[in-house]
DNA sequence: CGGATCGAC
DNA sequence: CTATGTCGATCCG
């Protein structure tokens, strides 16, 4: 396996179109083939807008390419050799985790939409259609794709393909009414089956098929749908559209909970006539559920079954359409399975991903699994984990519910929109829209963020977090304004060109966020009653309290002058000036204060009699007897220096970071959290802290000194794995404990997750802060940055003190962790979750390494794929 | 945190 | 003419 022979160059300038046409053009019946497909896609794209964009974006790949092909040259075969004995020592954990004890199906239905389409109007079966629109199809069915035509295609380009294409416009309801039908049966086999889309689930079927053993064989008989059926449709379940006249609606013939005892012997044989009785084995359970589909909707499906969501994916491919595939639960078949498999079949492989790994002679997962030593070195953990998984063949054995939602857009395109009003009214349209969708689901978001596409098809995103969350269509609006305003400022005095505008609300609180929230809330009000401070009256809504007291607060504060001079902007945003330009106070209105501040407090102690605020400005405490007090003494603050007193807030220094994070001196949690580090790290007493830095620091030395050691690189050896085996057992090189170096490896981030970064202060974005430890002016565009320059400024000032007291490391600057190649997600929620978050636990990181040390040194992994 | 990118349906 | 909409994950600065 000699393999730097595949010094595949990343030309660059190819591709761009592969993605469109492409693909199996099984020959016979009218269709093109693949040579004629990129031609016409090319003569219709050449030239346009989109066609400069994917130039762009396809540069950018090659770019990315050429830096991870230098990272590549500098590797050495030691480095090389290194990262084998670590990767491989993974990979015996993994062998050891691997799990075939479960049945997982994926279910797939077959060109959905335009299936249902054309089950619904007859006169468009035998010919080539799509759903979607001369923008932009959906999906096709088979005889179109003959053609070239494809989902994500758009309509136009379709036509050009093949003139004669029919183009039916998405029928959102109808779909799901379908997917709806498909899914109860899917829930017979699997109660918490997991529906990926309309067209595509994952069922566990590991305990049906266990109870199923012992049913009668009458309850797993099924019946043909329609009078009209014929004798060859028993021998042939698969086949389809044979029940197309006996009226598609009435729902299916499941007579399962009918027994069949019939004495009648005619009219027994008329049943079991018309009934197929399907075994007991996975294969069979799965063509019974396809079975059932087709006679209830009419619509085939194709199916994938493994002992693994990755692998159950993969195969329900294989056979399509109308077919199904098994993966036996067999280490062997598995790697048979993978050995040819092109790498982009893989789910959470894409485009990018396949080009990057091809540029590196990958193309198979057997030669993902081959290459998985530079792999380790190349990309981030989490993509070369991911690469391993796949390679082989580990996903998740069980499915789990999906947790909750995390952000929530809407976006639209339309022809070309240039002037700032109709931006803004659309901006608010769309604000509207989504304020509706998170009343809905009763979701408040802290972060606004605005998507623009320019006509060019360049997409920007511009986000911006609040202090307290928000729903309301006027909420969201006042935060995508501003993102809007300063977007159109940006480009003055040009107008702002877009195709395409979105508004997307995250950042919700978690459930448990939600409720003690709530309690803090109402026991703020409770003591508030207390202390005779707020005057409310018993039936009265925290809403209404908040209202109220911001109106109350009407009488000059600052914030409300803004506010309505905001409001007025509102009315009449004014085209390309000033709307961006406002005060950075602007964006949070002083009932937020009051809010957050008040969350604060209680959440520190809420049977506190004495309510003590946090000035938001100066963190100061203020222990002040009326809201209208604080609201003074903010207005205090903001007119005059905001700086003096930043430098009352605490420093915290996390050691293991390097991070310095400033906080507000209030008695909230968080502090607490980080001043429990603090004294001890301080005085050099932690240990663990101490020493896991010692080793973090000498591995990086090792580093540099093996990559100063040999500059040259030479052809790679035949069997890395062997060799570095080797090397390990005969301790021959790299003297100095490789095992327990390379255990260090492992486990050096761990413990970074902890106790990081929860301590930031929040304040004010936008002002100019002076920093504590170099006293200089700065010019913040938001606190984090601020909080970076400190980190900064301490790195090299005052903690090089501390270092020299208790020699703390500076920065563990090591280019096994910084210059990797960017990554891929690892597929959605359902790909792999439960292997990749459950084997990089600390402990089971560590004993298993030791373990693979002490026994498994040798025995380690015969060759896959042979 | 914010922005860009990738990937899936 | 005419190249989607929605979501989650990851990486980098």
């Amino acid at each position: 396996m000699d393999d730097t022979k595949n010094a595949c160059n990343s030309s660059s300038s190819d591709g761009v179109l592969l993605r469109m046409g492409l693909n199996d053009n099984k020959a016979g019946m009218q269709g093109l083939d693949k040579e004629k497909i990129n031609k016409i896609i090319m003569e219709a794209t050449k030239g346009s807008r989109f066609y400069e964009n994917e130039l762009k974006k396809d540069q950018q790949v090659n770019q990315r390419i050429e830096k991870m092909m230098q990272l590549k040259e500098k590797i050495t075969t030691q480095q090389l050799l290194k990262a084998q004995l670590q990767v491989d020592k993974l990979v015996v954990e993994l062998e050891q985790s691997r799990n075939l004890s479960n049945t997982i199906v994926h279910i797939d239905m077959d060109a959905f939409y335009a299936a249902v389409e054309m089950r619904d109007k007859p006169e468009l079966k035998e010919k080539p259609i799509a759903v979607g629109s001369m923008s932009m199809l959906s999906t096709s069915n088979y005889h179109a794709r003959r053609f070239g035509v494809r989902a994500a295609m758009p309509g136009f380009i379709a036509k050009k393909l093949c003139p004669h294409l029919t183009i039916v416009p998405l029928n959102f309801g109808k779909y799901s009414k379908v997917s709806k039908e498909v899914r109860e049966i899917l829930a017979e086999y699997d109660p918490n089956f997991m529906p990926m889309g309309l067209d595509e689930a994952y069922l566990n079927i590991t305990e049906h098929l266990e109870e199923r053993l012992n049913w009668p064989e009458n309850r797993r008989r099924f019946f043909f749908n329609t009078e009209g059926t014929t004798e060859s449709d028993k021998d042939d379940i698969n086949m389809s559209a044979k029940f197309n006249e006996g009226g598609c609606s009435s729902s299916p013939v499941l007579f399962e909970d009918t027994p069949l005892i019939n004495d009648d012997p005619e009219q027994r044989d008329q049943l079991v006539e018309n009934s197929v009785v399907f075994g007991t084995s996975a294969e069979e359970v799965v063509k019974e559920i396809r079975f059932r589909i087709e006679q209830k909707t009419q619509l085939t499906a194709s199916a994938g079954i493994a002992p693994n969501t990755l692998l159950a994916k993969m195969c329900s491919d294989c056979n399509k359409p109308n077919g199904q595939c098994r993966i036996v639960p067999e280490r062997q078949a598995i790697l048979d399975f993978l050995k040819d498999l092109p790498i982009r079949k893989v789910p959470g492989i894409g485009k990018v991903t396949e080009k990057m790994l091809k540029a590196l002679g990958i193309v198979t997962c057997s030669e993902l699994y081959q290459q998985r030593a530079l792999l380790s070195l190349l990309f981030s953990e989490a993509s070369w984990h991911n690469f391993l998984d796949i390679s082989l063949g580990l996903g998740s054995t069980h499915l789990e519910k999906d947790g909750e939602r995390k952000s929530m857009s809407t976006e639209r395109t339309f022809s070309e929109m240039n002037t700032a009003d109709d931006q803004y009214s659309l901006c608010r349209e769309l604000c509207r829209d989504l304020a509706q969708d998170l009343q809905k689901e009763g979701l408040k978001g802290k972060t606004v963020t605005l998507k623009l596409k320019n006509v060019n098809f360049e997409v920007k995103t511009r986000a911006s977090t609040v202090l307290s969350s928000v729903s309301t269509e006027e909420e969201i609006f006042a935060v995508a304004k501003d993102l809007l305003g300063t977007e159109i400022d940006s480009v003055a005095p040009h107008p702002l060109r877009i195709r395409l505008m979105g508004v997307r609300v995250s950042g919700f609180l978690s459930e448990e966020e939600r409720k003690y929230q709530q309690k803090s809330i109402t026991s703020f009000l409770k003591s508030g009653k207390e202390i005779g401070l707020l005057g409310l009256q018993p039936g009265k809504s925290n809403q209404e309290y908040f209202r109220n007291k911001s109106e109350a607060s009407t009488t000059g504060s600052f914030f409300d002058k803004k506010r309505a001079a905001r409001q007025l902007n509102d009315e009449n945003p004014s085209p390309n000036k000033s709307v961006g330009k406002q005060l950075f106070h602007d964006r949070k209105s002083s009932a937020n204060f009051v809010e957050e501040t008040k969350k604060v407090t209680d959440l520190e102690d809420s049977s506190d009699v004495r309510k003590i605020f946090t000035c938001p400005v100066c963190f100061e405490e203020q222990s002040s007897d009326s809201l209208e007090e604080l609201n003074s003494h903010i207005d205090v603050c903001l007119g005059g220096t905001l700086v003096k007193d930043t430098v009352e807030i605490t420093k915290n220094y996390d050691s293991r970071e390097n991070t310095c994070n400033f906080l507000p001196q209030l008695k909230n949690e968080n502090v607490d959290e980080c001043q429990k580090n603090k004294p001890d790290q301080l005085a050099g007493t932690d240990q663990s802290a101490s020493t896991s830095e010692n080793s973090i620091s000498n591995s990086s030395e090792k580093f540099t000194q093996i990559v100063s050691d040999k500059p040259h690189r030479e052809r790679q050896p035949s069997n890395l794995s062997d060799i570095a085996r080797n090397m390990c057992m005969k301790q021959c090189l790299l003297p100095e404990r490789i095992s327990q170096d390379s255990e260090d490896h492992f486990e050096k981030t761990e413990p970074t997750e902890e106790n990081g970064s929860s301590c930031f202060f929040e304040g004010k974005e936008g002002s100019v802060l002076i920093c504590p430890v170099c006293n200089s002016e700065q010019k913040t565009r938001s606190l984090m940055s601020f909080n970076r320059h400190v980190d900064v400024c301490l790195n090299k000032g005052l903690i090089q003190e501390l270092t020299e007291k208790r020699d703390f490391p500076t920065k563990t600057s090591n280019m096994e962790n910084s210059n990797r190649v960017g990554a891929l997600s690892r597929g959605q929620q359902c790909t792999n979750p439960s292997q990749g978050t459950k084997r990089s636990g600390p402990t089971t990181s560590q004993s298993a390494s030791k373990k693979a040390k002490s026994n498994n040194s040798k025995n380690t992994i015969e060759m896959f794929f042979k």
